[in-house]
DNA sequence: CTGAAAGCGCTTACAG
DNA sequence: CTGAAAGCGCTTACAG
């Protein structure tokens, strides 16, 4: 390439990078000669002096997911407009993978991790302390690290979600949702359920929450249970649309009414939310922003530019659809 | 790193890499100061010496797509089993992206390509004609490129698809699908269909056929615009889920019932499919496999293995659900 | 403005 | 079995 525009390696890579001025006549010649030769910068070696690869690791529980999948996409789009590729790393939640891909993603020099597990352990944690990498979190706050995050709010979400059926004139509010042992979906919101109970001055009872792995048929058990016991709730809430996909179902099975005998009101938005019948109303994630956001703030961090916040949380919003009405 | 342990850095990688005979005591001293200095080999570094990063590249229309999502589960999972990384690229379907990816994929030196588009063009081919990379088509035969693609046989599913109905003394059969321009979705569906339908002898009407753009809504007035001229026929097969589901809704609305009235048969069983009610019967595509095979082919030709066949289609299966009976 | 040289962090003949 | 040296394809002081 070099020898064929008559000139040194140096001044390619000058015109190639605009890095210094070339005398036009020059630059002429070497644009020409890589039209004539196809010639492609090898990025890799450029990476290996630069310490900079332009490509950002993503770690994701289930591409297949599509909240994950939603939220890769923002984080492919901003990344590709800022010149970084995306690296993608699917971990089905296992610990074991999660660790090795990390590692593995320092070992390729990725500028920078975006990382999300639905089960932040100590093992992370130590790993990120022990690494310096630029990194951002998505719906997890890091203890005692200092890597930003994106989230939405899950906890005031969830109270958002109670309170307008309480504002409905719900007072018999069930809830279903995923295990307490994962922080954002299970704990966090669950949280919220229970703070607009109390706040509302409504007792809070233990036996109208039933809390298991998501999943439609186990928010369908999870209804059932709840039913068989209390057959005169006139609301729930359950924290993820997908089990509130199941409870609707089951309700519907009993023969009540939705939203006539029973109001349900779900969390997420997702694709079959606004599909099903009765369309459900739901608390709705900007989650493509949430994954733009995410590339957004590891871009920035990686121009060295000052985050002007650790944490962000993006806007949620509560749709209104066809499951959820006044209380008899 | 070398010097921590007291030998050179050829002894490093060579115990690193197991790739020559090195002394028992040596390798022990080396793999105590790999631990002790928390060394991670430089992945950059070794692939430019290599010649191979370990990096795939996929490229897909839409990654929020549940399609496409599988579809790189497959690819992933396959990849990471034999030390590939994935660098996902993410184009709209936009062909100016398209190329973008293909032109940075290769400055970024991945090894093997896995290909997407919803549209095969021209651009395409001859850009595949003049860079010769290692690459695997999915759902699209590249006419003169030596590129070996997956799919399924999708005039063949189309073709059974609609005997099934046939088989089940339909006659009077609707044609509901994609674009006739997309060589797959369109055309290869559209024509398996017609030669169902030749094949038993029924006259072909062009007036029982609407194609258009994918999507819910179109599928719901394509079926309209046909049952408003054709209040007769007994059954429907749409050449997508996405547009059967327009049509599903559609024919309640007029009030026909499913499959009593009309019976609908889908082709893709996206998750959808299984959950609206009536179940839509569908064909099911094995996509994961799609993308996992897809992988393992690439991976082979990174190999130099030989491939046994250029291009394999994948058993798809019909999936009988609730839309589809016995014509009146 | 241009080129020769050093160096990024590895691997691998080559010599011993 | 081990090390010094060359080289992968770039970028960037340094000298001119």
């Amino acid at each position: 390439m070099a020898r064929r525009s008559g000139v040194s390696i140096s001044t390619v890579s000058r015109v190639l990078n605009n890095s210094k001025p070339v005398s036009p006549e020059i630059r002429q010649k070497v644009l020409e000669a890589i039209k004539e030769t196809g010639y492609r910068p090898n990025l890799l070696a450029r990476g290996l002096v630069l310490r900079k690869t332009n490509i950002i690791g993503i770690i994701v529980p289930d591409i297949s997911n599509s909240y994950y999948s939603e939220l890769v996409k923002g984080t492919e789009e901003i990344s590709n407009m800022y010149n970084y590729s995306i690296l993608l790393c699917n971990t089905y939640g296992e610990l074991k993978k999660e660790m090795e891909y990390l590692n593995l993603l320092l070992e390729k020099q990725v500028d920078g991790i975006i990382f999300m597990t639905t089960n932040l352990t100590d093992d992370h944690i130590n790993w990120f302390k022990e690494n310096e990498v630029k990194a951002v979190f998505v719906n997890r706050r890091a203890e005692g690290l200092d890597i930003p995050y994106v989230s939405i709010d899950n906890y005031n979400a969830a109270y958002d979600a109670t309170n307008y059926l309480i504002k409905l004139g719900h007072k018999k509010i069930a809830y279903v949702g995923g295990p307490l042992s994962d922080e954002v979906l299970g704990k966090e919101r669950f949280e919220g359920y229970k703070q607009a109970i109390y706040d509302a001055g409504i007792d809070f009872k233990q036996e109208l929450v039933r809390v298991s792995k998501i999943g439609i048929r186990n928010g369908y058990e999870a209804m059932a249970d709840i039913l068989d016991v209390y057959n005169d709730i006139t609301a729930v809430f359950a924290a993820n649309d997908i089990m509130a996909i199941g409870a609707v179902n089951c309700i519907l099975d009993r023969g009540y009414k939705i939203p006539d005998d029973i109001s349900v009101v779900g969390f997420d938005d997702i694709p079959l939310a606004s599909i099903i019948r009765p369309a459900l109303t739901t608390i709705r994630q900007p989650i493509y922003d949430i994954g733009a956001v995410a590339a957004r703030m590891l871009i920035k961090k990686l121009n060295g530019e000052k985050l002007e916040e650790k944490a962000v949380n993006l806007p949620y919003q509560l749709i209104e659809r066809d499951t959820s009405a006044k209380a008899r």
